[in-house]
DNA sequence: GATGAATGAGCCTTCATTCAT
DNA sequence: CATGAATGAAGGCTCATTCAT
């Protein structure tokens, strides 16, 4: 009942801004339809342009505020302090988190990452640098590394592969759904984190 | 007469179906224009029209098109007869190959990727099927781990990793290499075959 | 507090209407934004229709209140007691004194001019009937010509030649600076009112 | 029945250019019509944009076919050879053919001598410079002057004062109709010529 | 009086598609 | 096969005008 004031006390702004995340994501930039937004956020067309400058505008102040939200969403639980196991399994966490809470995120992040050049792509590496987990992750796996307790390895191939089997297993899961013929897509989710913990932990340390 | 057909002179078809797919990856389906597909294939725009009857359909044609040729130049060197490390070393070639040739397939994809229910999507997945590869994989880790050469793991959650560490890493490289600031790009892709090999191989593996 | 209102801050009607004046002569009736004049004028644009109740409105009121500060500031310098040659130099300098004072005069005139069957033009002329000049100018002239010292000529024909040498000179003046490569714009204006002056009496006296 | 045809035949892109002219005079370029002007001259809008890629062009390429039909229509009828009354005969009469012939010209030069440095105007201006009428009367007042012929003068003014009796008048001619209170234009009109030539002969001749 | 937000009609322009030749 | 011209249905954007506060 509240959650639902709250959605109606929403700001012309906010139903513009909601309503342009879902048109882009679903159908690109290109793709996209101003009178579509308009009508999904219940205003006029027009106020569309009094609050936004243009169509291309709107794309990116939809995006910076989405980002923004889904980043705020983020539970800062990586902490250098914590062993490389807690801070391998928070860092899948959070992307889980990030991919599973919101369709949006993941359509908008594919058009985006088929731009050449897309200052969207360079603003959410730039998000996750500033975030200081790639930074956390690397020093904790050179000291393991120096203390011998994982194997002699290219660190930031490491980091690749890891980012790839979190980010790039949401990206392409409708391929290797198919691929390997999975029915039960939510078990096969949620086996996910332990299975790409396991992996990763059992292919860098030793023994 | 035919031979200059054939061998000098690409036919109109041919030369609309490569601007196709060169405009389609550039811009989107939405985002491209027919008028500048017909302008790069030197051809007048209403020969499109004639030879694939819309814009749709000359969408989903330049793109079959552009998938077997791609599949075409994969070399047949998975074999089931092989040893798990050669199979593994392959199948992170085969992906190498595909990704690094051509640009134009990695964008078509991830734009199809963010398409919900792309018959696109499920062309590749099938294709990808069709190769066998997968099923050898599949096979050759349940056997290793009859065997007991490899853990105890889901076998499709280590196929989906490795996947994602191949056609995954290749979408997400564009953010990787600003998060890890890798400058030499290069000397990082060719040293990724072996980084993914090692790890998943390390990842697996008993002892 | 009146006073400070009088003499230092312009109403918001005047202001208004001074923004609007300079709005309506740069771009015309159609060219003109009300978004601009607001802005300009430093008021809600909202207000314009407070006070004024359209565009259309608005214009013919800014034109009107011009006209008439543009028509007060004239001298009454042209008296029937005069002379023939007071009264042209006399008419000469009037029209100097409109051009040359304020250029958003001359672009309405001409905006206007264009217009078919405009009202603004028909009141300009009703002015300048009612200021009684050219009936003293065809008055002196009829005199004139009856005591032998003019031509006989089309009287009409000569005050439409003495109106045109001076409004029509001020509103091709671009054209003809260009045509008689004309550098020093200045110094040939400030000549042109003995030229004026010299010519139409030399060509309407007797010997 | 021939001249019919002739008009039949235009092709879409006279059609265009004839329309565009007619609303480009009556309502200015900012008051015109893309539409309007598609209807008028019974083409599909898109046609517009296919022959003149905007209205801007369209515009000027509408004024430069004018501008370019109504100078080819004058007569050189002014030669160097001539006397000096047969000169300024010849110019007024031009003159009056001119804006006679079309009122498009005129409303088209009033708007555009509104809109400061304008291009229109500069071209305008180069037509009438290049086709030596200028320079011819410019020499032969000098000449004439040289002889004695006329008074001692500012021959610039003079020609200044020549050309505003003539592109002067028939610009401002709805003002001076009404002043004058003159019913019977087309007399006033056609006596117009004499009157100027006249005016102008007895103001600069000696004697 | 004053303001920010809202509206609806309309404008310029584009684009996929088709037609006549 | 090939072309230039044509079409109709939008699409993005603007603007005069109004409303609620």
């Amino acid at each position: 009942m509240a959650s639902e004031n709250i959605n109606e006390v929403k700001t012309t702004q906010q139903r513009i801004l909601s309503s342009a995340i879902r048109e882009f994501a679903e159908f690109g930039k290109a793709g996209a339809r101003v009178d579509r937004i308009a009508e999904t956020a219940g205003v006029n067309k027009a106020m569309i342009y009094y609050h936004f400058n243009s169509k291309e505008n709107l794309y990116y102040e939809a995006i910076a505020e989405h980002i923004s939200q889904v980043t705020a969403n983020l539970q800062r639980r990586v902490s250098s302090s914590n062993t490389l196991e807690e801070i391998i399994s928070s860092v899948v966490d959070e992307y889980i988190l990030i991919f599973g809470s919101d369709p949006c995120f993941k359509q908008i992040l594919l058009r985006e990452l088929a731009e050449e050049g897309s200052p969207i792509i360079a603003k959410i590496a730039e998000t996750i640098s500033r975030s200081g987990v790639p930074n956390i992750l690397y020093n904790k796996l050179l000291s393991e590394m120096e203390k011998g307790r994982i194997k002699q390895l290219d660190i930031r191939q490491a980091i690749a592969s890891l980012i790839s089997m979190n980010i790039g297993f949401f990206i392409v899961s409708p391929i290797v759904v198919k691929v390997l013929n999975i029915s039960d897509i939510d078990s096969f989710l949620s086996a996910r984190r332990k299975a790409v913990v396991d992996l990763f932990l059992s292919g860098v340390l030793i023994k």
